[in-house]
DNA sequence: ACGGCCGTGTCCGAAAACCGCGAGACTCCA
DNA sequence: TGGAGTCTCGCGGTTTTCGGACACGGCCGT
């Protein structure tokens, strides 16, 4: 058992087409983690892995945050690209993680393109578990990875959703 | 592998008789550790086991802890049981370390003492690691705990410096 | 007296299990 | 022949699990 100066955040929830989502920012307006309502849980355990013995608190995330993941949602699919994040992990998941915010919205990536632009094309199903742990979604466009035959193959929140922001982003840069 | 907000620290070395200390203070101006030079190695193990992710500067402790310090190994023997410190680990390792800071200068507690002073008067072995593994050497006593028959049974910093500091205190209670 | 056994909390290293994959072999049908 | 499904196996980082070791001391048998 570790032991580690507190930290707060806060939590806000912002409704979407897909159904509400939770957003998790702290002190110094940089996005920890965000995840669907129903997977709350999942996202507890992903942000007291990287941030272990924080606090949460009801709240307001940051206006440009906020406007920001609206604006993605209405259309506006780049809207998302300034936001910053701040996320923990070891040196491999941080790779992947700079390496999904390096995907267009509109294209996609298979899981081997992926594994190789961080250098290790055959860690690529590292990369695959990598993926699937990122505490930022949507933001870090864990989505725009897909098998590569094609196949959508697997979503934290539901391959019904991934399939959703997929067509959203390619219907928004048409 | 986990992620924390990187904190600063400050390190400082003071002479003593029995050979240099490190001394590592907080923006607080709380003890974080304390340990001979030649055991640095081993403090910087505790030390990160306990702030993930710290930073270390070479500077100046603040004047009250480090006059603390002169003074006690100068003959003034109580000095620094007023100095604060900030540990972290387990429960059961702060009780342990508690309980050790109310041992009074010149005398000394065997190690079953200890265990039930804490509640948990079996734990005696556990209570003989959680001792070993104190990150703040001297100011939290654990040199004050010996075997049950009187032998000095152990001591991270060497027997040597253990039989030195109970006499020590001894010749200055007298 | 002396030697052995056990309880207790925690850390540490080793080993195994886990996967949001993908390539290659193999089947099953027109 | 060829195309689409299925199965098997190897890939590599992370997490989990497990077994040991340890700054002791009381109890029990010789």
């Amino acid at each position: 058992m570790k032991n580690t100066p507190p930290e707060t955040l806060t939590l806000d929830r912002v409704a979407t087409p897909v159904g509400e989502v939770l957003l998790v920012t702290d002190g110094e307006g940089a996005v920890r983690a965000l995840d669907f309502s129903d997977y709350e849980a999942r996202m507890m355990r992903l942000l007291g892995r990287h941030s272990p013995g924080f606090t949460l608190t009801d709240g307001r995330a940051p206006g440009t945050v906020r406007r920001a993941v609206e604006a993605y949602f209405s259309g506006e699919v780049r809207a998302l690209d300034g936001v910053a994040v701040k996320t923990g992990g070891t040196a491999f998941q941080r790779a992947v993680w700079a390496a999904l915010r390096a995907i267009p919205a509109g294209e996609t990536r298979s899981y081997g393109q992926l594994a190789a632009a961080i250098g290790s094309p055959k860690a690529v199903r590292a990369a695959g578990l990598a993926n699937g742990q990122n505490p930022v979604a949507v933001i870090v466009p864990c989505h725009r990875v897909i098998g590569a035959n094609g196949t959508l193959t697997g979503y934290a929140g539901g391959l019904e959703r991934k399939r959703w922001l997929l067509t959203h982003e390619a219907a928004a840069v048409a």
